[in-house]
DNA sequence: TTTT
DNA sequence: TTTT
């Protein structure tokens, strides 16, 4: 009875920032922009080029895809849901940050991933020899001998 | 090369609060709440449903169906993107607010808007005679004869 | 480095046609319309609503959910992919179809599900006691205790 | 109260089949591809990429970008809706075929168009001197003096 | 803090 | 008929 949906495609702002919980599970969080493109309106006003930011979060297999996978400046589909929550800054304000919860992640930056080549802007027409994209789940849940 | 999408189904929090800008742009907010829901996960810990509370601005002709016909409780359909601006508070404290500009909307909660009888739900089976939902642009930029 | 993703919400124009694999996966099949609202153009021609239909398939627990709780008539939020096969008709000429492979569907018509009062629409203000929506896969996935 | 929405990233199969109507509209047709990953189920069966063809139609102002802009082997980003029609084929037999009506499209895949350096892979770090994306609609319902 |  |  309710959806709560986000579709991006943007540009990560940082490498991402990866740790383990305790119990192992990765979380990976980087910062996506999207941007508006600028235009003229109808009287010629001059609208500029608006960045948006949003902080994207990822879990177990996808924060762990970003974490090899994943650099600044990279291009990305990200699917995932709106989530906020609160917190007290170091003057004790209570503060507010909404973050994306990503469920599935498509690299459109292709990279070569071979040592001594990592990072490198994909040359048109060369194959990658790694996994470029990632779905987590995809696999995960497979349990008979369907291909769907 | 960017896409900043969002899709919610969620219940409206409050009538929408709606006015008009000095250039006759109406301009409507409110908020809207999706809920995930519980789950047991695999160790059997309960999580139990969550509500996520959006706030929705429409503009112009959107703003204006919203007037007329979005109420509190109702179930909308809403696609927009993710906008964020920062405030000064009462107390000069800088704060962000994230919000969802909406480009359509469908009106999910049916109203028979005849008088005297407004506000009740739809009977099954009976076509409504009003608007049930609104998608502002499609009509506005029909500049030529085909129906598309 | 793909996406192929469809959503929609429409009506169920017959009740589900279930069956189960030897496996014991079940399959659920079932046409669903999205109508288009009329509308005029800038030239005064009438455009007629238009109705598409989509062919649904729905695989395991969704099937499952669909075989127990939908039904002619209910309206659906329905989430999936493009997928489409050749098959030969009865007269040896190859056929297309275009089929959706839904993942995710939410129940938008509420039911009652107590013995005896089936098939009632929900009184607006009262929850429901049984599950309204599906997500299959949801709860599938977990294998730690984090509620994501 | 209806929702036919479908979100693709491809890669493009033909150069964009374009044409003009006698009242000037532009039409685009060209198939997409989307391809879905191979993956192993976890009975050790391996499932093989499979690769979904889209008939896609642009129309008016998207049509004209798509001639200027799309060629076969770009990787785009379409948003449209399901739109399914029959036609009697050669031999008299009705066909049906579902195409998608876009109403957005990003390009991903960036090219240079200079004079003497079109049609080429754009060089990483160089940027485009032409708009590379299209939103046919977004100046369009500009009406009044508002960024939005 | 990205990208065009 | 594309792409990885």
């Amino acid at each position: 009875m309710s959806l709560n949906k986000v579709q991006l495609i943007g540009n990560v702002g940082k490498d991402p920032d990866v740790r383990y919980l305790d119990n192992g599970v990765a979380v990976a969080t980087f910062p996506l922009a999207t941007t508006d493109r600028a235009y003229t309106l109808a009287n010629g006003t001059q609208v500029p080029e608006r960045t948006e930011w949003h902080n994207i979060v990822l879990w177990r297999g996808l924060a762990e895809t970003a974490e090899k996978y994943v650099h600044k400046g990279d291009k990305l589909y990200i699917e995932g849901k709106i989530r906020s929550r609160s917190y007290d800054d170091q003057n004790g304000i209570k503060r507010y940050i909404v973050e994306i919860f990503a469920d599935n992640m498509e690299m459109l930056t292709l990279r070569t991933t071979q040592a001594g080549t990592a990072q490198q802007p994909m040359q048109p027409g060369v194959a990658p020899q790694q996994p470029s994209s990632a779905q987590a789940v995809q696999t995960a849940d497979a349990s008979d001998d369907l291909p769907f």
